[in-house]
DNA sequence: AAAACGTTTTCCATTTTATGGAAAATGCGA
DNA sequence: TCGCATTTTCCATAAAATGGAAAACGTTTT
């Protein structure tokens, strides 16, 4: 396997989770990489556009360049083209933020958002990577994967804890997996420690397969339990007909 | 320079531009790089996760690992935190998608996005990029920089044109500079040839320059030249406002 | 069924290219 | 001004990329 082509990309990684520019000294250190060898793939990517040096500090940073490239890809996921009228018709129908996520390597990823008006502070990042057991969303994915995927991601991922209601051993998941089925949606009970509350549900493609997931969530206040069945349905239905959109028929 | 780096990149970048999975052939070709080579180059990335390979067809499509490249972004997250509420209103406002870009190696890039809720169809992704000259949200930021800076663009770039409207030479170039520099506020009249008409407003940080801008944006039908002072001037000042957030005081 | 074709994948001798240690240049703080 | 840390340059060496060709695979044609 090119050994240039693997280290460049180990750098990159190193750029990418870092929240400022990093200098060369740095990266050497972190990527076990000799200083010389760093400079000159560092040199390379400079050029060709994919990071970028601030000429004050000399430190690193990835180039605009790559968000063109991070574009393309949920553009081909031609599902993001589908989901966002239908998503862009459930936000208005229950006036909070809707997302649009995949299932990856065991992690979902958000792809798409539409925003709800009265929203106001954090935003969930497109491209952001979060915990499948910990989310409505990847919860709603997990439910409909089978037995062997699940203990696959839990064995991968493990079920690191990040409030008091998080799901930490896998009987508890598959329970509440079965309760998903049931239910038809998963529902988001602060399990991430944030102050929010998600319901979600699967999105299938024409074999059958759920490959993605849309979910309603706002803040606590407002998506009170009170709330659930009506938000359980509307986001089944919108999830259903992008579903249908898919070419994916019910029988 | 590392050729084995630019070569991956070069296939990057096919992949991006496609709009659906390509074989090894079809790269090679597009590539100009031998079979083998192209194939090798290929495995290293599907090995490391940034372009998968379809089970049945053996196409490459790009990974979602690159979603995790996000550091990228981080210049601009603040830029986008801030800008994204005060977007948010304009868009309520004025009912039609609002744009925010940002200034790069002589092009605009599309950083971020607040769909109007009647728009429906062709969407510019985000990390798009344009060429300035044929743009509102281009030639705003150009009307605030150095000459110099202009010069260099149009030598590096040229004017390419889109459309009968398009500007090719550089006199009319500064000239429409110094209109939207009275104005405030720049008007694309279909310059890149799509049926749309945008209305674009600088934003500035604290120290007074020009690092963003932000636009309406509408189908011609909609975004009717007798708007075009009342959008102006709800760009100009949502523009202002987030200018202000970020620190930039007006004399 | 067999053959012909287009693609993908593997292989390997050749040589180009990356490598990395060290030294030079630069920047920064004392 | 000096000294330390970091970036940048350099170059002989070794390793990795190269690319042509053949093999394997899959699909369509005869």
């Amino acid at each position: 396997m090119s050994n240039s082509v693997k280290r460049t990309f180990m750098l990159l990684e190193l750029l990418g989770n870092a929240d400022q520019g990093l200098g060369v000294s740095t990266l050497a250190q972190q990527s076990q990489l000799p200083v010389g060898t760093t400079h000159r793939l560092l040199n390379t990517l400079k050029q060709l556009g994919y990071v970028e040096q601030d000429r004050e500090t000399h430190k690193y940073t990835l180039g605009l360049r790559f968000l063109n490239l991070r574009g393309a890809i949920i553009n081909q996921l031609n599902l993001a083209a589908v989901a966002m009228p239908v998503m862009k018709e459930l936000m208005q129908r229950v006036n909070e933020t809707v997302h649009l996520a995949v299932f990856n390597e065991g992690e979902i990823v958000y792809i798409e958002r539409v925003e709800g008006l009265q929203t106001q502070g954090m935003y969930t990042r497109i491209g952001k990577r979060a915990p499948a057991h910990s989310t409505a969303l990847g919860k709603t994915m997990l439910a409909y994967m089978s037995e062997a995927v699940v203990h696959q991601v839990v064995e991968r991922r493990g079920l690191p804890r990040f409030s008091p209601t998080t799901i930490t051993t896998l009987p508890e998941l598959v329970r509440e997996l079965e309760a998903i089925r049931l239910r038809g949606y998963a529902l988001d009970n602060g399990e991430t420690g944030e102050p929010v509350r998600c319901v979600a549900a699967p999105v299938r493609d024409y074999t059958g397969q759920v490959i993605a997931a849309i979910s309603i969530s706002g803040p606590k206040e407002r998506m009170h339990p009170s709330r659930d069945a009506e938000l359980g349905e509307a986001v089944c239905r919108a999830a259903k007909l992008i579903s249908a959109r898919l070419g994916y028929f019910q029988y």
